[in-house]
DNA sequence: TTCATATATCGCAATTTATAGATATGTTTG
DNA sequence: CAAACATATCTATAAATTGCGATATATGAA
């Protein structure tokens, strides 16, 4: 960790819809109904799921998504048409470490 | 510790210099001389000496540290005409047992 | 009380971010 | 292949943040 690495990471949770998000994804399976092809939770969440419950548009929810992962707090996989989204733990730690 | 102060702090996190003055203040010694009148650095670092390490206007600085007491990340102390600044690492870890 | 020093606040122009709609790309299904 | 669905990117506008100079306030010293 760095200090240009954790100020970007700073910038995802200076946004509430973005900080609740990663809260949200602690949990995937008390947060999001279970998906209809994937019956698990081991890659996270879709995009379409998270873009509901936080009820902001598409398009600002795939830059947010898309932003967070880039600064590695959220780790993505393809299934298919559907991009999963789940918490990258070792860099939230790395991050905390940094900060204190 | 909850999702709208923890996005404060998080806005405080998303900005270089902030992020720096926080790790500064981790060891004022090694980053600070010592205070002139006072020889400790019990109660942290006088404004003038954050400011001048950081390179901005006083202002700003000034505007930075009132915002970042104000969500709890720096405990202020007056003596005389200085104010101090240290870590409030009390909230800090709030904040990282927030996140985690 | 007046001066000098330290810090805080105000007002502003420049930059960045938020958010959406439109559109493009990728993927499965019929 | 065409249609349908999921996600990503582009463009644009409103809102927020950055950072400064000017000014105000607070405190100790003369």
């Amino acid at each position: 960790m760095n200090l240009k690495l954790a100020t970007e990471i700073g910038k995802c949770l200076s946004n509430q819809t973005r900080f609740q998000i990663l809260e949200w994804l602690k949990e995937p399976e008390k947060n999001f109904p279970p998906h209809e092809t994937l019956k698990h939770f081991n890659d996270g969440v879709c995009v379409t799921y998270i873009q509901e419950k936080a009820g902001l548009s598409q398009s600002t929810i795939s830059t947010y998504l898309t932003n967070m992962e880039k600064c590695g707090l959220l780790i993505s996989t393809r299934h298919g048409k559907w991009s999963y989204l789940k918490r990258n733990e070792e860099i939230i730690k790395q991050f905390t470490d940094f900060l204190m």
